[in-house]
DNA sequence: AAAATTAGCTTACATCTGTAAGCTAACTGT
DNA sequence: ACAGTTAGCTTACAGATGTAAGCTAATTTT
């Protein structure tokens, strides 16, 4: 094995470290250096050789997160395709990633509204490149008006998101709840949007 | 000034001090009960004398800040009662807030996707509070159904406060557009729960 | 084959943390 | 007036943390 192979398996068992040891009671921000290092089986200051920084560890972390969140909007178009109901299908596609990669998401809920300035920055461009896309898909294949398809796409990504957080603690006959109540407030969302939309006074 | 008077006036530098040591750089859990304490004036381990924790203590400024906002709603309504344009007030109120008192907002974002199980909950019932009050208010004063009048409000509180979050960090011109944005996304909502509403199918 | 690079290690240090132990002095109830 | 309570202080300690310095050994380059 190469030595540039070794190092980009060591860099993947500290980037695995980190997100193995986030948890429902441990943010990105009260992981330690130490902690990581010893999970990806090096020595604390090895660190150093793959990372500046915590910071610049976290920043990878939120990318790949990233893009996990853009696989997810493609698994949902597949789906839609065969399925027919759009916002249902949609919303349990989300809550099944939640659910079955709950430290990625929680990681994005967490560092959107975390301390760190730059953060809060990387989360709000995911977030903002899986709205851009939805708002593409709502143009396409929607009765959305298109100059109201962008805000449209916010307001469900936002609502999702919610949802999504709320799932997160909640029983699994509770998460069926959720996911009901989020589908009906989508539908309103797109109703009012195709409907009300046309006319938004000043 | 009778002892009494004496802790309770320390209780509530304690508090003023962990308030003002929040920041944006600095959420509650990175807090250290010997800063707190420095800046409340008193020694480290005196601390104890009036909170068990500093989770404690954490737990009190949630409190705090729910009170606050149910002042808020109240305030919102007089103005409304002025005013008449029921959306549009309601949210330049708590843009205000938010502006106003972001240190208290931003202790609520935290906290409720935060690392401490307690401190989310503690945070989601002051939330929970706040829609219901809302709700509420949307059976008395709108023409939205009274079945779907808790499923508005609580999609409406999380527009809201997303808004607001995304308002802490923009500039004043910034602010006016999150402004525009949510109220047109409010007014969809009211206006599809009006009528789309009545038949929320499955 | 010799030289240069580098992934990872060990050791070491200064700093900050929470909190335990025990003291003082002022207030309170009787 | 006196005994009890307690808010606050000082001192002390045992971790844990980030990171600097310098070494080793293996891979790459020349």
């Amino acid at each position: 094995m190469t030595r540039a192979q070794q190092k980009e398996r060591t860099r993947r068992a500290i980037i695995d470290a980190a997100f193995a040891q986030l948890s429902p009671d441990k943010g990105f921000s009260s992981l330690s250096l130490r902690e990581v290092a010893r999970e990806a089986g090096i020595a604390p200051t090895s660190f150093y050789r793959h990372f500046a920084d915590m910071d610049e560890l976290g920043l990878t972390l939120v990318d790949e997160a990233g893009l996990m969140l853009r696989q997810l909007l493609r698994q949902a178009r597949h789906r839609i395709e065969k399925n027919g109901s759009v916002i249902r299908t949609s919303i349990e596609t989300f809550m099944e990633f939640v659910v079955g990669n709950s430290n990625v998401f929680r990681l994005l809920l967490r560092e959107r509204s975390g301390t760190s300035a730059p953060f809060r920055r990387a989360v709000a461009r995911e977030i903002q490149h899986f709205c851009a896309e939805l708002a593409d898909y709502l143009r396409k294949e929607t009765a959305c008006p298109d100059e109201f398809a962008q805000v449209q796409a916010e307001a469900m990504v936002t609502l999702v998101f919610h949802a999504g957080a709320d799932a997160l603690d909640a029983s699994p006959e509770l998460r069926l709840q959720i996911t009901h109540r989020t589908i009906t407030q989508l539908r309103w969302l797109a109703h009012g949007a195709a409907g009300y939309g046309r006319r938004p006074k000043e």
